[in-house]
RNA sequence: GAUCUGAUAGCUCAGCUGGUAGAGCAUCUCCCUUUUAAGGAGAGGGUCCAGGGUUCGAGCCCCUGUCAGAUCACCA
């Protein structure tokens, strides 16, 4: 039943049927040759005379027809584009066919046409294409959605549910401007990116999504299985540790654009399948990564914007001036007033729950510091700001700190309260390696189930010797967000995860036999339900409607429903005396 | 995971105290040769998310479920 089609579906096929019956077939093979895009007509027409001959292709998104000419409006995927349809024109014959019927009754909004013409302006003013000949590229078979703007710029009936939105993306992008603008600004701000990285010389590499050990992140991973292996494999959760042993390999600089995978939560900024870049760099330390990292971001904001300030969720953010520095110790202590650099894990964890902030047993002095830092500081960055030095503790992969073995040289770069990107002078004693590793494995053993895995072949790869390294990460789903003024990150994905839609049942349990006919009403097959109050009536005349209303037995709502299908199909009469109320069969 | 909110025509949304489901746009028919949120006249279109309950009677009240959104928690 649910399979249905709507009304318009049916108009739409019966439409397809129809063109085929003239000799016009609606998914023509043959290529229609686009010479012309309709931003290029528009910024470039300026007097009649120009563009004489326009071949141009996309959907049909709107039609005002009076009568022998008609108004219409084509998108291609750079704009829209009015055009011109004469009837005289196109039908230059006795023959009118292609006007009266195609163009006027079998096209629909969302076809696609290909049209040829020269280009004018029409008496309100407006750049438009006088079209000498159309031809059917591809029939629509669903009806649009119908976004409209008025004159003062009010938007109508807008597409604007996020469910179907991000369900049915395709739509979002034909319907909402919007949208394309978006994703046309995260490509642009990926290739900023690739050119700075690669005018520098850094190697573009791939590494591997499937890996034995999950490492390079604190994460809890997918698992799958590889059967002809039969061993685990985990999606990655991230490709740090891949990418530092290419250097060990011998290039001075390597980045990649990452997938990686989180079996985490879902919510306005965590998706499971997410995009990281990270770059690591030979003979740099943390200092040089953050200057590097700085100018990264100008780039980005210069590409998007124009400009090194702009606005994000109502806050201007300003990339303009030299980005702040200041350690995690630091920060603690501003937003605080309490000194933690020399606390114990027992006065640490006494601390936080002074100050109302959950912590458990499994918890080593790392986590409650970034715990800390999370609930006092972290939302007072909103300019970009660099925090940096971290405790040993929750940074098993960072080189120790030059001045302070209880720190690690690590940043984390901070804007409108949120991290950005994450970096290390990369830990490349191989000795030290191995022994953070093995306090990581205590740290799962208490109950971290974050905690990392050991990653034996890395270690071995460090003990061929690395050179100093800096890396670091940048969430580009984050940073797409920052750049399009978006705080929902299904916003800056095509497809973001959403849950399965439920099966529709009925529809396939029967055969499809809707016939139009049958879809018309009268014909329609009764529910068991409707088919017992049937039988129940017969052979009364009249009966008593709460009498059979006991003896069927349904439940009121179902009872309800039966009734009102069986009113629909004038089966039964219900009639109201002054004796009650009473059923009959008509 | 918790709390709150929502689900009605293809789209956007109304729907009063519980009493035969409404509007605009879209669709269909007719008129109209430079319109532009085109216009005029008429018509059709509904599993009110699903299931149960209360009631003579539920789109509306109650319970359960599904899906989504927001906030919070968890989490890099």
């Amino acid at each position: 039943m649910s399979q249905e089609l709507s009304e318009q579906e049916v108009i739409r096929r019966e439409a397809l049927e129809q063109l085929r019956a003239l000799g016009i077939e609606p998914y023509p093979a043959d290529l229609f040759e686009v010479n012309v895009k309709s931003t290029e007509i528009k910024e470039g027409f300026k007097s009649e005379g120009d563009f004489q001959e326009v071949s141009i292709a996309g959907r049909l998104m709107g039609k005002r027809i009076m009568g022998k000419a008609s108004f219409a409006e084509l998108m291609d995927p750079h704009g829209r584009i009015q055009i011109y349809v004469n009837r005289d024109e196109i039908c230059p014959s006795e023959d009118k066919t292609m006007y009266n019927d195609v163009f006027k009754k079998l096209l629909d909004i969302g076809d696609f046409i290909g049209i040829k013409g020269h280009v004018f302006k029409t008496q309100v003013g407006e750049i438009s294409i006088h079209v000498k000949e159309l031809k059917v590229l591809s029939k629509s078979l669903r009806p649009l959605p119908i976004v409209k703007t008025d004159a003062d710029g009010g938007i109508h009936d807008a597409f604007v549910d996020p469910e179907m939105r991000y369900r049915q993306r395709y739509v979002d992008l034909i319907v909402n401007d919007h949208v394309k603008e978006t994703f046309l600004k995260r490509s642009k701000v990926i290739s900023t990116l690739r050119e700075f990285f690669n005018s520098k010389e850094y190697l573009e590499v791939e590494t591997p999504i499937l890996q034995p050990i999950p490492g390079g992140a604190a994460a809890r991973p997918f698992i799958t299985h590889h059967n002809a292996l039969d061993i685990p494999l985990y999606l990655r959760i991230a490709n740090e540790l891949y990418l530092k042993r290419l250097i060990v390999g011998g290039f001075e600089g390597v980045y990649e654009f990452a997938k990686d995978f989180r079996n985490e939560g879902m919510d306005r900024t965590h998706n499971p399948e997410f995009t990281v870049m990270e770059i690591y760099v030979a003979y740099k330390d943390y200092n040089w990564m953050m200057d590097f990292t700085e100018e990264m971001f100008r780039k980005v904001a210069m590409a998007i914007h124009g400009t090194l300030s702009f606005e994000f969720n109502g806050k201007t953010i300003d990339f303009s001036k030299p980005f702040d520095r200041v350690s995690m110790y630091e920060a603690i202590l501003e937003h605080t007033g309490v000194d933690i650099s020399g606390m114990d894990e027992d006065a640490l964890r006494k601390q936080c729950q002074e100050w109302h902030i959950a912590v458990d047993n499994s918890m080593g002095r790392g986590k409650m510091i970034d715990a800390i830092f999370g609930e006092k500081c972290e939302a007072h960055y909103v300019q970009p700001t660099f925090i940096k030095d971290y405790p040993i503790e929750m940074s098993p992969l960072s080189k120790r700190h030059r001045d302070n073995p209880e720190l690690t040289e690590r940043f984390e770069l901070f804007i409108n309260g949120t991290e950005f990107a994450n970096a290390y002078s990369e830990l490349n004693d191989p000795i030290d390696q191995m022994e953070r590793f093995q306090e990581q494995l205590k740290l799962g053993e208490r109950g971290d189930d974050e905690a990392m895995f050991i990653d034996k072949d890395f270690v071995r790869s460090l003990e061929y010797g690395m050179p100093p390294t800096s890396g670091l990460g940048v969430g580009i789903d984050r940073l797409v967000m920052l750049m399009t003024n978006n705080t929902s990150i299904q916003e800056v994905l095509f497809f973001p995860q959403m849950r399965p839609e439920k099966e529709q049942k009925a529809a396939s349990d029967k055969p499809q036999v809707a016939s139009s006919a049958e879809a018309a009403g009268e014909g329609r097959e009764l529910s068991e339900n409707e088919k017992l109050v049937l039988k129940n009536l017969e052979g009364a005349e009249k009966l008593d409607l709460n009498q059979l209303k006991e003896s069927v037995g349904l439940s009121n709502k179902q009872w309800d429903k039966s009734l009102k299908g069986l009113r629909e199909k004038e089966l039964i009469k219900i009639s109201k005396t002054e004796e009650g109320l009473f059923i009959e069969r008509v």
